[in-house]
This record gives structure tokens, sequence and C-alpha cells, in this order.
DNA sequence: TCTGATTATGACATCGATGTCTTTTGGGAG
DNA sequence: CTCCCAAAAGACATCGATGTCATAATCAGA
């Protein structure tokens, strides 16, 4: 590889010179110029970030550790990979900013995570985010990091800035949407309430029903789902029985995402139960994979992965500039409902069978 | 950041012995060592890799270009991330080496990649690798990189040493399995034969019929299957219509990846049609997400891409350490077939009804 | 043609870690 | 108590780019 150097010897310049050319803080005579990008092509000159970034402290790098890339080969990914949405989120305003990430992957270990902090550190990254593949609170043992930090969907206890999804407003505006198409037995089957998220979401659906005047029912809920087993299909079939049997039952089921809405269509479908003839389903995630491939497509609400990416990049760069203060909350973000033919609109129907 | 000198007065010693503390690289005596180690964890002194690298001129970087992250984005995955499998290998084989990787994402955009090139060569990277988003050629019009190169998951007409799938052998053990288990008559729908992975697959298919004395049959296959538009779903209807409207109708269909199996699913509910009672299918890719949990869930074959990622970042760590020689040709990994029960076993089945 | 102000270029030190070579220390044998 | 040798520690230069300051080239105006 050649120098800054090299160059200046072949464009018989001085290396101060060459360095002039290559950053342009300074006029270099045109001729001059001329002579050093000649030289720069010839030896195929490529600066070298090391020595720069000694010289001036600054690495223009981003750390970021999560677990998106190695959790991928994992059984199945019924979550639809938000940690991998954020990496997006985050990766665009990086490159925007003329910044270069690091990825540091914790293949599922969290023992790992150290020994990355310090390859981090090793190479001064200048901030750094911890991306969670879902929703929940995180305790670090470090101390106080030796860059700003940034948590993307988790957050701590000790007030580190962070990036939430707003999983209780996500619920609330679907469940809202339900009720304005005339739903009101709105069933809800979800994962266990042990997740952050589920509590969240709950109180999101019984915000919703309560702001549409519908009471609560509790026979309607059922939640416990238990994920990535050989026992989600029959918890599944059990919690269908369930709600079935009740004097009145739903017309709208909604579900803890997309996955098990893609179950439940089966499930009903080997019960000759139509979709959304007979009840209607609704998803959470909009796990596009499956919501838009599925038939009758589904209906869903979006975690804005991408969006909250981008939020948490834009806050370490300001942190990392002191432009801002850290927040005192996590943030919360929230995403937008997508409708689909999944769900039937009761007004409608009321109206045509009035009609007809 | 506090550095080696900071070290080295605090513990009253020389940069030069604070450096053989570090790095263990010469006998240091017991007390001057516990002086240093000390002095370390008091100004929590992390060695700076730009340093280090100017003067051993080896950065322990490989790049990886991809465009994995930011085409989670896109419309649907239908085609199961394969990039972020191999990214995953890579990765595997990169940890243990004790190597950082640093990946760069084109968003899509091919015109990026001679900027991230440069990143990657500013940071001096020992290697690189490119891994495409599905099996395709590729040319890159940079010359010859200052590093060792791999291909994953794609080749070029100049002989880059790469890693691709053996599309052709998969389908094959795939057929192979259908035609063990009874099936004559297979039905094929794919995509358009432009990617080419799909002429491999059909040679596969016709290779396992031959092995098996089957004659193949044009009219079973179909080519053509339009990816990412609202038009797949007609596609589809119109091909099911030709096959089942044969004289010998096939009593399974393959499908050229798992979303378009789920699709078929779909279709074949609305017009009554059993899986796998009436009729059979296999997918392609073995995405779980989609294979696992449709009902009756899919068999299908994967391609190895975690593995493929291994053998790329194995391949290139040869390459830089000068360990073996470039292989002429694409190195070609096939992967296993996964037997699910979306495929109805015909001896089973005929010795069944001859008992009965 | 000369002066003074620009403008363009160069010399040199510096960032942090480490390879090379030198000096110091310590301990055992004579 | 020396002397010698090995072990331990240090001095110094170096990697490549660039900030600081000094110098050389250039040009306008008198």
């Amino acid at each position: 590889m050649s120098t800054i150097y090299d160059v200046a010897k072949l464009a018989g310049v001085s290396p101060k010179t060459v360095s002039r050319v290559v950053n342009g803080d300074a006029p270099v005579g045109k001729k001059t110029r001329e002579k050093v990008e000649t030289a720069i092509r010839e030896l195929k000159y490529v600066p070298s970030s090391a020595a720069r970034m000694m010289r001036s402290n600054r690495s223009g790098l981003i750390g970021v550790v999560t677990g998106a890339i190695s959790r991928t080969a994992e059984l199945s990914d019924p979550k639809g990979l938000p940690d991998l949405f954020i990496l997006q989120g985050i990766q665009q305003v990086v490159a925007e900013r003329d910044l270069t990430l690091m990825i540091a992957d914790t293949a599922g270990q969290i023992d790992k995570v150290p020994a990355l902090l310090r390859t981090f550190q090793e190479h001064r990254v200048e901030g750094l985010i911890y991306v969670a593949d879902y929703h929940k609170r995180v305790a670090f043992e470090t101390a106080t990091p030796a860059c700003p930090l940034v948590l993307a969907n988790c957050y701590d206890a000790h007030g580190t800035p962070a990036i939430v999804p707003d999983d209780k407003a996500c619920e609330k505006r679907l469940v809202e949407r339900l009720t304005a198409h005339g739903h009101r037995r709105i069933a809800y089957l979800t994962f266990d309430p042990a997740m952050d998220a589920v509590p969240l979401r709950i109180e999101g659906y019984r915000e919703a029903l309560e702001a549409a005047g519908i009471a609560y029912d509790p026979a309607l809920v059922s939640t416990g789902y238990p994920i990535n087993t050989e026992f989600l299909h029959q918890w599944l079939d059990e919690a269908l029985d369930r709600i079935l049997a009740l004097p009145e039952p739903p017309t709208v089921i909604c579900c803890g995402n997309d996955e098990m809405a893609m179950q439940l269509y089966g499930l009903l479908r080997t019960r000759g139960i139509r979709v959304p003839e007979d009840i209607s389903i609704a998803g959470f995630d909009n796990y596009r994979a499956i919501a838009e491939t599925l038939y009758p497509p589904l209906s869903t609400v979006e975690l804005p992965y991408a969006e909250m990416g981008r939020q948490a990049a834009e806050l370490l760069l300001s942190l990392i500039s002191e432009e801002a203060s850290r927040p005192h909350d996590p943030v919360r973000v929230a995403g937008r409902v997508f409708w689909r033919s999944s769900v039937t609109d009761l007004e409608l129907e009321s109206q045509t069978s009035k009609g007809g």
C-alpha cells in the first residue's frame, strides 16, 4: 500500500501538499494539484484511516451491538427480525453522515458482550447503540462506557437514553380500527405477560375498548401462547375452543403476532371456519412475508422498527456532538395500522343485510 | 482516553514495559507487572487499534459488502434472506479467528459499492467478501482490489474465487425423495429462467426423474412466476388450471420457493383441494418461518447459506495467509432435504389400499 | 523595478504503540 | 568482593497523516 510520502515523492512535492490536495483544506496551485492527482491515481493511493485517526482523535466509527445476524439462523423467526429493521434505520442515518458502522454480533451469548465492547473501544468508536431482539429491560454490569450509548428496543434502570416501541399505542390503534368497523366482541390471544410488551398491548386494547364504550371481558383474553415450542398449536387450539364456546363469541380475534395469526388461519381452516366471512383475524408486527402473502391478507399493525433505528442513531449523534441532552425517559415510537381483508366491515355488512 | 504513556507514568515504568505487559511478548518482573496492571485498571486503559495498526500494518479487519441489512425492509422477503445466513456463517469464522468484521451495506444501490470499497481500503481491511442476495453473475468494473476477494452466492467471468449454492444438487435431492415416495407425475412451477438458479434446478429435477426412470414431461413444468408483483397470484392460478387439466395430472407440485408454496396452499384451499390428501406440495429454501408454520408443514430443501458463508470466510482467510491457491471454479455447496407432512407417501398409500 | 501583501509550499513535530538495540539490575560462581 | 551472564527495563526511531509555523513564490501597485 502506498503512502502519502510515496505520492509526494512521485509528484515532487511535500507530503503536506498532498494532504492539502486530498482534504482540500487549503489552496493548492493548479499545476501542483494536477501533478499530485496524477500521482495519486498512478499509485492507487488511499489514505490510511488509522494514521488519520491518530492525529485527529476522531474515528468516524459508530458501534452497534446486536444479535440480529446470528439470530437469523435460529429455529424460526417468529418476530419478523425487528433488530434487523432497527439496524437498517441506524445504517441509513449513519451513512448519510459519512460515518462507518461497526456491527458486532453477540451470537446469542450475552457473555460475549464485554469482548465486543472492548473491540469497539480499541477502535475508538465515537458512539454505541445496543439493539435488543425484542422489547425488554436490560442491565449491563459495565460501568459508564467511554462513549455515548443509546439503547434501541430496550431500556434499563439507570435511565440510559433509549428508544422503545410504543406497544400500547400500536395495539390501541389497531383495536380502534376494529371498533370503527363495528366489531364489539374482540378476542385477544397473546404471549406470556412476563414479556414486557404484553401488558402494554393489553392496556392499549383496553383503552381502545373503553374509548368505544365497550366493556372489557376477561373471557375474551388469553395470554400464555408458548413461543418456539411444539405446544403452540395445542395451546391455540384450546384457546379457540374456549372463546368460540362463549355465549357471545367474538367476531374478530386479535393475535399476539402475525405468525400466530398464520397458525390460526390453518386451525380455522381445519375446522371449516372461513376468514373473514365467519370470523375476522388481526395480527401484530406487519411481518410482510406473512401478512401480505396469507390468504386473505392480514390486517395488522407495524412496530416502526426502522424508524426506531433512525431515531436511535439521530439521538446518539446529537449526544456525541453534545447538541442534545439525555432524555429522561425512553422515547416511544408508534407505528401504523395496515388494513387488509382479513377483517370484515360489520357496519357495511349490517347495512347490506338491511338493504337486501 | 488514556494512553500507554499515561499508564507508564502512573506505574513508574517505561511505555515499552507496559506494552510488554499488555501483549505478553517478553518477560516482565512480577512486581512490575502488578504495578502496571493496577495502573491499567485505574486508568481504564484500552490500547488504540489505530496506533497498533500503524506499526504492525495489520488491521485485523475483514470487510463484507452486502445488501442484506437494507434489503430487509423491502416489500417482502420472499427468499428468506439468504445473504443474512451467509453473513452469519462468515461472522462465525471471523469471530473464531479474533478478527473484526466490517459490514458495509449497499442500501440496494450498486453505485454505492465503490465508496464502500474505498472506506474498506482506508481501514486497510485484510480481505473482502461480496455477498449477493441471490445466486447470480456479477461484474465489478474495479480492477484488482488491494486485498484478496471472495464472492459469496455469486461468481464472475474473471474466475474470482467464489462460493455458490449447488442449486442443481438441491433440487435433485428433493425430487429423488419424491420419487422414492412413489411420486411419478411431478409438476414444477418456478421463476423466470433468466435467474441463474432456475435452469440449474430444472436440470436437477430432470436428473432425478431420469434416475428414477421417469420421462420428462414439459407440460408439467411452468417457468415465469413473477416475483414481487401483484400478478403472482394470477400466474399461479393459471398455472394450476393448466396442470390440473392434464389427462394425467401431477400427484405433487414442486414450487420455486417456499413462499410460492404458501401461496399455493391458499389457492388450493379456495378450490377445495386438500394438501396432502388430494395433492402434495414441496417447496425450496426451507424458509423456516414459512415451512414449519404452514399447515401441513412443508417438505422442502435448504440452500446451505450459513455453510456457504463459513466456506467463503475460510477460503478468504487461507487466501490471505497464502496457504491455499485460488480455486479455478466456483465452489458448489449443497443442502439437505427437510421432509415434512406436505408430501404423501404414495408407496405406503397403495399398500394400505391393497391391504384394506 | 521594488515593496508589501497575499498565496502557495515546505519543515517539523505529533498522535500511540512497538520493534530494535542498549542499559541496568540481580544473582550465582569464583 | 568481583565478575559475568541472563533477565528485566528503558531509549529511541518508526508507522502515515496533519496541525503549526516558517519560508518561498507571485502579483498588484507605486
